[in-house]
DNA sequence: TATTAATAGTTGCAATTGCAACTATAGTGG
DNA sequence: CCACTATAGTTGCAATTGCAACTATTAATA
């Protein structure tokens, strides 16, 4: 069975390999700086602020764990400890869903509201510098463009 | 010191917020497919094939633990752990550096470039299928292009 | 050359993440 | 209503990561 299907040795072009690579670590060091940037004024992490952002932008402030995780791309059992922490700090509740007894809801707290918005001039700073400012209004839309095309397989 | 500079609210255009977005879901989706098709098919994270094809790509399969870093975009510490773990699973070797007496090496084995090179179909068919195929080769290009003025600030 | 600063790498400890097993509730078909 | 399956969430344990302190060596400089 020698000299088969050559899959196994698929080559990329040269732009396709470092699009690729480009996409990954581009990606990789705006969060990293991101992370950077906070943790020197002293704010928690970039994961922190998304879900406190999830919650303060959906109708009561509320949202099932279930859902919360959907939206910040976490695995189920990181939602749960991540609202933990959250609520250790004050910055979310917990409570039970009225419908489902299953359910856990996490709720933004005022706390919460307000380091939200104290984290937000150094994170859209450190994105709008380092991202946005490289683009001009149309070219932003070819990119969104450009990144919906990969989205779209990406739903789960 | 009321009114003061609205630096403190900046907003973002709709298409500001969801090219970032996008963005930073797309990719983190599309390595959670990587890894997931890696780790379904019994082979170790991304990061080791991170490693090793940096070490196969140069020329006598060596780099030092520093360049290796800068390369795959870790920090010192998690190189030094990252090149002690595949020294026992026997892909790589590790060894002092000739001119500085600081520095260590490691360079890929034999062991190491088989499992890179099983490893590779996987990761290329995950890729291709989730990303590069969604695009034509000017398109290609242009998505790099666009990679590239993020990069260029990037660069530590 | 003695002193000091910088670089490369390692390590202990704490925080985070991933996996797998587990509980509790909901939904479904008999 | 009962058994069965699926879903939501939690938890113990192991692996990974991040931070900070530490060692060893090199570079810089007075």
């Amino acid at each position: 069975m020698k000299g088969n299907k050559s899959s196994n040795d698929a080559k990329w072009t040269e732009t396709e390999a470092s699009t690729w690579i480009g996409l990954v670590q581009a990606q990789q060091s705006l969060i990293e700086k991101v992370e950077e940037e906070l943790k020197k004024k002293g704010f928690p992490a970039l994961s922190w602020y998304d879900v406190l952002w999830e919650l303060e932008r959906v109708e009561n402030g509320m949202l099932r764990l279930n859902d919360l995780g959907k939206r910040v791309l976490l695995d189920k059992y990181n939602v749960t400890r991540l609202a933990q922490r959250l609520e250790e700090e004050g910055l979310v509740e917990r409570g039970q869903c009225p419908n489902d007894g299953r359910g856990r809801t996490a709720s933004i707290t005022q706390k919460g509201r307000k380091l939200r918005k104290k984290m937000w001039p150094v994170y859209e700073r450190v994105v709008r510098e380092n991202f946005l400012c490289k683009f001009n209004k149309k070219e932003l839309k070819e990119f969104k463009n450009f990144i919906e095309r990969i989205q779209a397989s990406g739903l789960s």
